[in-house]
DNA sequence: GTGTGCGAAACTGTATACAATTCTGTGGTC
DNA sequence: GACCACAGAATTGTATACAGTTTCGCACAC
């Protein structure tokens, strides 16, 4: 029953999981021709999703030389920052606005949920899973599928980045912070149940901008955990 | 000199100008074959083209039946509008935080400069391209090209519409409706120049919101133009 | 030792060929 | 007259073939 997709999407999904966790190093350039017997299809279906990964901003294209990974620096995780807080904050504004009761409390609910796992929840991926979660369905709540889409593309660019980030705070044996994360979600559920939007999108602008400093350092540490085969 | 780009690249912006400007219909099925020889390429080219296109919201790709023109309603547009809204204020934000006073004196030098051509100018294409122009300086200040990526896309996916709500102004006579965009731009450039962050949001705000009701009743127009030859 | 030029190998970009699916129109049945 | 079945045509999705660049290595000059 499950409609296995056409031979492009399926390679293109495993290309976006790769590009995502920069399973492709940055700037690296890609072999077509590799690829093609790793993933066991033709350069055609393989071209078509590299050309669409392009467009998402996981690759680049270079005239003559083919396909490259996208690059990590600071400027470009900082931007991507602001990307997602420019979407994240509207969404909210527009939910507060618009989102009804019930949305709202299904919500509040997962929040409530999630909670317990949050602070036992040993794998980090899993962890990150959860965060992204919450906040894509803090973004659903506006009913605007395009600016959840922008934003699901932003959070994938930047997950990299943010898995080495809590990968330093669980070794830093600060399990505090990851209670920070959940009581800076739960700041910002209250005010959207009160729907006092200056304060759920203070809150969320700060939980999210919070983050940045750290960029520049976190990128460091990130380039050397790509080139560090974990353990 | 002018690197002629590949067959790609041609094919592709002459694509993506007839999305913009409908030239497929809304949920219009394309045919590949036919699109091969208007354009002169092979089918590989001309689909790795299709699939950027649908990475960029242009068009879609229904599996088995190939590529169609994206829908055109009334909820879409909503939603760019609200996503071109999200993008734009936040733009503003970090520009009056962070742009110099050149750049902002360059930025208010060009409304100065278009002033005068805005309400002489016939053609309404072009009239639009200065407006585009000027939110694509204005949202330039604040040096995050991801951001101003993702704009110009949004721009360019609702441009269809702002031109008919053009021609709708034009056709009524309206010519203070023009000169209520300068005066709009004018409102926020002053607003920028001063560094009054929430002054320029508001103002910007109200002048992108000022479209939105309409809309609906927009969208119905451009479905009758759409299918009225020009004349 | 360093830099340069050349030629072969590798790779990209595009065209074509083929297989599988979908669409279309005709005929038949109720 | 409306609905369904089926065969042929058309169209999509993928594989392969080919031409044009680029890359890489090696020899050679300085």
């Amino acid at each position: 029953m499950t409609d296995k997709g056409s031979s492009v999407d399926r390679v293109y999904e495993t290309l976006r999981d790769m590009a995502i966790n920069f399973d492709f190093k940055p700037g690296e350039r890609l072999n077509e021709t590799h690829l093609t017997s790793k993933l066991n299809v033709s350069r055609t279906p393989l071209r078509e999703a590299l050309n669409r990964l392009v467009a998402e901003g996981f690759l680049t294209l270079a005239k003559g030389q083919g396909f490259f990974c996208r690059a990590l620096s600071p400027e470009q995780i900082l931007e991507l920052y602001q990307l997602r807080c420019a979407l994240e904050t509207e969404a909210l504004r527009i939910g507060i606005s618009t989102a009804g009761d019930e949305d709202i409390a299904a919500f509040c609910a997962y929040l409530d949920e999630t909670e317990k796992t949050y602070g036992t929840c040993e794998d980090l991926s899993e962890l990150l899973n959860m965060d992204e979660e919450f906040h894509m369905r803090l973004a659903g709540l506006c009913g605007n599928g395009e600016l959840c889409r922008t934003l699901k593309n932003v959070n994938e660019r930047i997950r990299y980045v943010r898995l080495v980030n809590l990968r330093q705070l669980r070794e830093n044996g600060a399990q505090a912070s990851e209670n920070s994360y959940l009581s800076a979600h739960r700041v910002v559920a209250d005010a959207v149940r009160a729907r006092d939007t200056d304060k759920a999108v203070t809150a969320l602008r700060a939980h999210i901008e919070r983050r940045r400093e750290q960029t520049i350092e976190l990128v460091r540490l990130a380039y050397s955990q790509l080139y560090v085969p974990a353990v």
